[in-house]
DNA sequence: TAATACCCGACTAAATTACTTGGTTTTATA
DNA sequence: TATAAAACCAAGTAATTTAGTCGGGTATTA
């Protein structure tokens, strides 16, 4: 377990989806406007969130990409995960070339404790990061915006 | 809060100063061996380790490092701070330059979130990390390999 | 006095990150 | 049916970080 400013970017792009999300399909252009990740930068991330059964697309115009289950049954964990690709943290993978088995002693140390980390991000859903209180103030603010958010994303793009 | 592999091996190195520190201060020469960590990354981690006053110093032959507290105060959020150098992780730092402060709704998330990882590896000591069970029998193996250990290093070093 | 070992700064190779460019499909809708 | 919106895809690239090297010091002590 690796937290990188690529998994909060994930992080972030998903929350942004959990939010927004809840009648028809975000698309990245939206969530690039909104939260300054460059699209095809997104792209990329989107791709391995979507290999990792995270969120589903739908192609074509109107489409954009959903969350794959309901947002309680979606974990930090896996989404840092799923853009991460795990590392394999020992350089001795398995067994042998330890040099004196104290090595291997701190490695297992390490990943023992990644693996409590990764236990802990386990629990946190992305449904517990939206109910958060400085979440909703922020999004009250949002949706007060709403009404004019249409024409502030047209004026945005030319 | 980053989880990088410098904070891997910052954690590692003083892992094995808490388990071959007990009488005499421990060199980064002896780290380096058996951890296979070169010796010049080691010198920069403790100058920083030393600067969070986690560990002191003795100068001169037969000095090294000790932890500059007792085991169980040493907390393994504390040496990745040390080494890490706080991240500002907010481009939006303090007030002002968010665009329609929903930028800013995931960045105090993130924030957040990393605050609770913080909070609890501020809770692991270095004490408990050496208490574990397999950290315990790797210290049996090692130290039934002690009584050759020097002629080992002597060995080593040519 | 010489060996040991910390101390320090600058430099470098490799890896990773964030991003760019330039496409191709798919599909709603005008 | 043409068009445009969007997902998809691959290759390359600039910037940053990481891990390590090099070449000097300086303090301490056998």
């Amino acid at each position: 377990m690796k937290l990188t400013t690529r998994g909060r970017y994930a992080v972030t792009a998903m929350l942004d989806l959990a939010i927004h999300g809840d009648d028809r399909p975000v698309s990245l252009a939206d969530i690039s406007g909104r939260q300054e990740i460059s699209l095809s930068y997104l792209e990329q991330l989107f791709a391995k969130l979507r290999r990792g059964a995270l969120v589903t697309s739908v192609r074509g115009p109107g489409g954009g990409y959903r969350l794959a289950r309901a947002r309680p049954q979606i974990f930090v964990a896996e989404i840092i995960d799923a853009v991460d690709e795990s590392v394999d943290a020992t350089n001795c993978s398995g067994k042998g070339n330890c040099h004196h088995g104290e090595v291997c002693l701190t490695h297992h140390l390490w990943q023992d404790l990644s693996e409590q980390i990764h236990g802990f991000l386990s629990q946190i859903s992305l449904a517990e990061l939206v109910d958060r209180r400085d979440v909703q103030s922020a999004v009250s603010q949002q949706s007060a915006r709403g009404s004019r958010s249409l024409q502030n994303l047209i004026a945005q793009q030319l």
